[in-house]
DNA sequence: TGTTTTCAGACAATCGGTTGCGCAACTGCG
DNA sequence: CGCAGTTGCGCAACCGATTGTCTGAAAACA
């Protein structure tokens, strides 16, 4: 009953425009369009009847109409690096989530995009596109060529993970003082040699929590013996080979870098019959689902992942939104003392 | 040399619109249109000098202002499960990376979107803002509000795995075909007595692969008998429980339904001390990297999982270019054959 | 050379919102 | 009762592409 002009043939699929509404409740397009917005003036009897309206029939402003008017499109791209490296992707997902957590809360939509780290091409298509309003960079190097490229194109970006710019946005653990407060308390425990097994220092988390071993030691004014470091471990079997050698030397703990080491080491351990913590201590900079396949419960620290990428999104839309967010997020981080340190 | 109008700040932060083009090579708004879509009437010099100078600006037409003209968006939603159950996430993920890599070469964008399968709000306002040309459903139950919502608000969009709907578009592997050749294959190496562990039935996937197993049996007229079938399990203890009893009825083989009950079964039966292959012969019909840890390789099914969101979104982009892609694409698969299973 | 056909390309309307401006009605105050 | 100030809302000009229609010139034909 009561409808005025539709074809009739009722098949659901129709889909409002701003002047539908507009001419169904006898207004103008622009108070419609007020209403919505809350900007403007417009009286409040008219502004509920048309948002009644509107969520009665389940209106949506169409998208691209209204980013053409604004100029703002509500979207964020997150840049993924590819697949290759299957061992980290895990991080990057639980990222990926948080972030479109925050976004979906704010009405901004998530846009993946996958890239090798050195093709500008889907970035420049995207900045020239003015598909997104901004952007987050979940994998940065020395000098990266899409930091460098989205500053002076201006766009709006936070990078996953510390920047070599410090004027950059950005969003991060504090590695460092993870680390540091982590071998301060193995120290305290009795552990005196205290091994670091840790690679790939073009990458700057793994150069932080490095850093935060030696600040640790530092902290008790001592210093680790050269022989106990590994800075560039990358392989199954250097770690294997690396474990021989440092049980020889007669070390208390190995402090492995990340997950992945850890992982490596307690398997080592056990292949040459080397209980933890009764032969061996072990603590990981990183914890993951890796680690709980042993009977033995591994110290660790925590970092909330999903949280980095909520965070990203925050400061970004803060950014967006005409705030001035200070550059560097720093988030908390758990310490997670379990038996493998036990002394 | 040569700068007409330009501001000449030189601030690198200016975006061309197809008006600048137009204006600086002398032609129409409309000419630069044509040359860079290739439709309607015009010149092949014209169109050589438009491009070209595109090229060398870097121009890209803005977004909004194109899909509001074509009522095209060019980009897809794919909407993922919530991050709870972590298992299977690695899944998701992959057929995600898939679906952008074929999205991202056929210029279209991809919005990730996170539910919990039952509120609709979210895709609602996807639908009425109009913001994709259409959609990828990762996860799909019996009778799905989703799949319904979409089929009557007439939105194009994708299945990945089985649908209950025939006529829905869909995409997966011939998990059927491939657990049936699997037993048969087993089978045929002599294996009697084959178990069959399983759970979760009411995910398409697993009832497809246990009757499958069933078919398998089937084409040799013979039939398991009821003891050795699982088709509960869910816990790490009913697995290890499950083990046992089917040692003691003394099969010759455990078809694991997924990488992770196979992953179970292996470290109990090392717990058990009994050999694979020597004491017992072990399959999974989907293989993981958690299949990688043993020192002995085992037989399993292979899917490429990222193909799975490559095809998805083929068969989508199929549909939304008035292409009549069949309902059903299904994908193929691998039989790995391993020591595992050695008689 | 005159007429028809072909073709390149300009003009203008359109997509569906947003927003500055202006007008009318209403308020309050002297 | 008159005038300034406020308020509610409509008009119309955008935003930057796409696309149907129209024109003028060149090509083809007689």
């Amino acid at each position: 009953m009561g409808m005025t002009e539709s074809t009739g043939t009722g098949d659901s699929k129709e889909i409002l425009t701003i002047h539908d509404v507009a001419r169904e409740l006898g207004v103008s397009a622009s108070t419609v369009s007020r209403a919505i917005s809350g900007k403007g003036r417009i009286g409040e009897e008219t502004r509920q009847r048309v948002l009644q309206y509107i969520n009665a029939n389940s209106f949506h402003p169409n998208a691209a109409a209204r980013s053409l008017a604004q100029s703002r499109t509500y979207n964020l791209a997150i840049i993924m690096p590819e697949v290759r490296d299957l061992v980290d992707m895990p991080f990057f997902h639980t990222c990926m989530h948080g972030a479109e957590e925050v976004a979906q809360a704010n009405d901004y939509d998530l846009l993946v995009v996958t890239t090798d780290g050195t093709n500008l091409h889907p970035l420049e298509r995207m900045v020239g596109n003015r598909k997104v309003d901004g952007m987050i960079l979940t994998r940065t190097y020395e000098n990266d060529v899409f930091v460098e490229y989205l500053k002076d194109a201006g766009v709006p970006f936070v990078t996953v993970g510390r920047c070599y710019d410090p004027k950059v946005l950005q969003v991060d653990h504090d590695n460092a003082g993870a680390c540091k407060e982590l071998t301060m308390l193995l120290i305290s425990r009795g552990m005196e040699k205290i091994a670091y097994l840790g690679g790939g220092m073009d990458q700057m988390v793994n150069i932080d929590r490095y850093a935060g071993f030696r600040q640790g030691y530092e902290a008790y004014r001592k210093q680790p013996d050269k022989r106990w470091i590994y800075t560039d471990l990358a392989t199954k079997n250097q770690i294997s080979r690396a474990v021989d050698e440092l049980l020889h030397l007669g070390v208390d703990c190995m402090l492995c870098q990340d997950d992945f080491i850890c992982n490596e080491v307690v398997q080592e351990l056990n292949n040459l019959k080397v209980s933890i913590p009764g032969g061996m201590r072990v603590a990981s900079c990183h914890y993951s689902r890796l680690l709980d396949n042993y009977p033995v419960t591994i110290t660790s620290l925590k970092f909330d992942i999903m949280d980095i990428g909520r965070k990203a999104v925050q400061v970004l839309l803060d950014q967006l939104n005409g705030k001035h967010p200070r550059p560097l997020t720093m988030l908390d981080y758990e310490i997670s003392l379990k038996e493998s340190t036990k002394n």
